[in-house]
DNA sequence: CGTGGCTCCTGGCGGC
DNA sequence: TGCCGCCAGGAGCCAC
């Protein structure tokens, strides 16, 4: 699940539950969702310190350290965080758990064990070694388009490379290009600037939508396309019956009779 | 270098 | 009821 929106909302849960209390423990329960560190190092560095403040790139969540570094969390697809006080609130999937000094914990939680806990020296670093391109919230149009004019393929999937923008996944790319009105398959290369243009403020205005709703998903506005991303769901604008397609393994939902590929009515998806 | 496919994980669900 | 294959909102890696 978690975009940026949803990763916005761990960030705010986490400056709000557990910044500047001393953590007395650190426990992994799970191996696999260490990135790149061992237990013994984020024991080393967390256990007798603070996190002091937060910061969040793209789906990246990194918490700094009373001392220097930052620890950075990934959600993969399951991953959430819990903060509690006994441990009979402890999540199901708990693969990382920190106590604190006043005895509440925060607890990594994450079923599929696809997200990941590492260590870094500073966000910016991180950043540059992951080569995350700029945080979805902050692009500017004239660097997404910079972006897009070194891209092939197709829009969809472009919006979902982290590289190229950080912070979208399958929903939120669904919802912004069902917005902009712009098929998913449509070719990067072949949008107008006003297109790209109108992709860049649904960017904006759908992800700090969601994060208004703190990714709610039920207080999301009436006319937008998650209500009804199900098969036999109907659009929000039209009531056509949704389409579901794949883009290279990826589930894609979009109104056939909105978001047109400029070549559709010739039974042509590919131009490329 | 860019792109598409495979793979890592677990669990829920529909179909037989 | 039980089993199996498929699918899920992410992304790293590898072959072309």
């Amino acid at each position: 699940m978690p975009e940026l929106p949803e990763v916005e909302t761990f960030r705010q849960y986490l400056d709000a539950t557990s910044l500047h209390k001393t953590i007395t423990q650190v426990e992994v329960r799970s191996t696999q969702i260490l990135r790149a560190v061992t237990e013994k190092e984020l024991q080393e560095k967390l256990v007798g310190h603070r996190l002091q403040s937060t910061r969040r790139h793209g789906k990246h969540l990194l918490a700094e350290i009373d001392d220097q570094s930052w620890l950075t969390i990934h959600f993969g697809m399951t991953g959430s965080l819990y903060y509690f006080k006994n441990m009979d609130k402890d999540p199901p999937h708990d693969r990382f758990l920190v106590t604190f000094s006043n005895s509440y914990h925060l607890a990594f939680d994450c079923q599929r064990k696809l997200g990941r806990i590492g260590l870094t020296q500073s966000p910016l670093r991180f950043i540059e070694e992951r080569k995350l391109g700029p945080d979805a919230l902050r692009i500017d149009s004239t660097t997404l388009d910079a972006a897009l004019a070194k891209r092939r393929g197709c829009i969809k999937q472009t919006l979902m490379n982290q590289q190229v923008v950080a912070g979208i996944g399958n929903l939120y790319s669904d919802e912004i290009l069902f917005q902009s009105k712009v098929h998913p398959e449509s070719r990067v290369q072949t949008l107008e600037a006003e297109t790209r243009k109108r992709i860049r403020e649904e960017i904006h205005d759908v992800l700090q939508t969601a994060v208004a709703c703190r990714a709610d998903f039920r207080r999301f506005p009436k006319h937008y396309l998650i209500h009804q991303r199900y098969v036999g769901g109907r659009c929000p604008r039209c009531s056509t019956e949704l389409e579901r397609i794949r883009i290279s393994g990826r589930t894609a939902y979009l109104c056939p009779r909105d978001q047109e590929t400029p070549f559709s009515h010739l039974g042509l998806t590919d131009i490329s």
